[in-house]
DNA sequence: AATTGTGAACCTCTTCACAGCT
DNA sequence: AGCTGTGAAGAGGTTCACAATT
């Protein structure tokens, strides 16, 4: 299959989303036009995202909701569950350990990990934070796919090495600092202060 | 000046970090080459991002660090301070007031705001939680110029709407859900379960 | 009559390649 | 000799427009 590219996959999972809610009000046929008008883009950008997986509509009618959403639900690769490791329990690991809609029904934190010596033995739940060195052992002991990394700046890249030698083929980065992906892993980055300045661009050179 | 991508401003950003470490290091000169190996990209897209701004460096040698950074720094709109405000003080809320990285120099969260009874009129800090209604008058007093919005999804749209109508111009928002920004309101997203689902997807699509 | 699926056109972003400076 | 700045070429993403289908 051609490659598709990371935009249409990021949007696939927000028509995911959007779909769920129209099930879940009991809506049984959506239009291309309809859900546009509800993710603020085109129509025919939905009907060129979805036609790289096939044909799912029926001319003159649209999409049946629940096939859809399940067609979607597969394509993404949500029909197993995802077990994460979640590296470097600071404030914002913790903030993630309780945030609910981050405990999403595929995803599931099995791992804590942190290389302060204090820290590890203790718990958070039910969960023991473990030793870095214990890594590679309990990622395949826990069947650990994805690590999110929210360790400090200067110590991202060495543990997303050291996660890759461990197996780990996706990343979820937390760290706001440029990373360079090891050989096979995807990596992700959520990056708090470079959309606050990407806003601040915007204010400042919109009043000019 | 003619229109400046989104994918130009958000690597701008990061040479801007880059080249903070670089100073710090004690740094003089880098080339577009060496810029480009920290932030994993090539040395022309650095060029021609720097070139939609001006020619900031001497051919044959480089770029002067301490001179790039204060440049992008200037660009960015950072030679001012930001006043924040947080709407929606759950566990996400509270881990982003205390989350060190976000409190940047040049960003400072000035005004709580949630819809909560409970919650209102308790303090965080030095910070009193206010209510909705006040926001309008509160933006002004506290010149406040952009909102941190960390509602549940449902009430996301309603919110930015009433933000909108309060005087606000830029959004960073953290609500799993896709918003559609008022006229003139700048929004941004940091939606964690759509990158963790273009990881599973990369995932599965990969083993296939 | 309405809506999909899709090749072609269009537009935007990235990379190339080289003239111009230091 | 080395590196920038940039027009042109190339690659990739989005929108158009219409035949095909219900």
């Amino acid at each position: 299959m051609k490659r598709i590219s990371d935009y249409t996959i990021q949007r696939l999972s927000k028509y995911h989303r959007s779909l769920e809610i129209l099930e879940k009000r009991g809506i049984n046929t959506v239009s291309s036009k309809e859900l546009a008008k509800i993710e603020g883009i085109t129509p025919s950008q939905i009907r060129k995202d979805l036609s790289f997986f096939g044909s799912f509509g029926k001319r003159g009618v649209g999409y049946n909701v629940i096939e859809l959403h399940r067609k979607i639900h597969s394509i993404m690769g949500l029909d197993q569950d995802w077990n994460l490791a979640l590296i470097g329990i600071g404030n914002l690991g913790k903030a993630l350990i309780e945030y609910h809609s981050f405990v999403n029904i595929n995803f599931r934190i099995r791992l804590l990990v942190d290389s302060n010596k204090k820290k590890i033995g203790t718990k958070i739940g039910d969960l023991t934070i473990h030793p870095l060195e214990k890594l590679k052992s309990l990622v395949k002991t826990e069947k650990i796919s994805i690590a999110v990394v929210t360790v400090p700046s200067e110590n991202a890249q060495k543990v997303i090495n050291i996660l890759s030698e461990a197996g780990i083929k996706a990343v979820l980065n937390f760290a706001p600092t440029t990373v360079i992906p090891p050989d096979g892993v995807f990596i992700r980055s959520e990056d708090t202060s470079i959309q606050l300045e990407a806003l601040t661009y915007y204010l400042n050179s919109h009043n000019v």
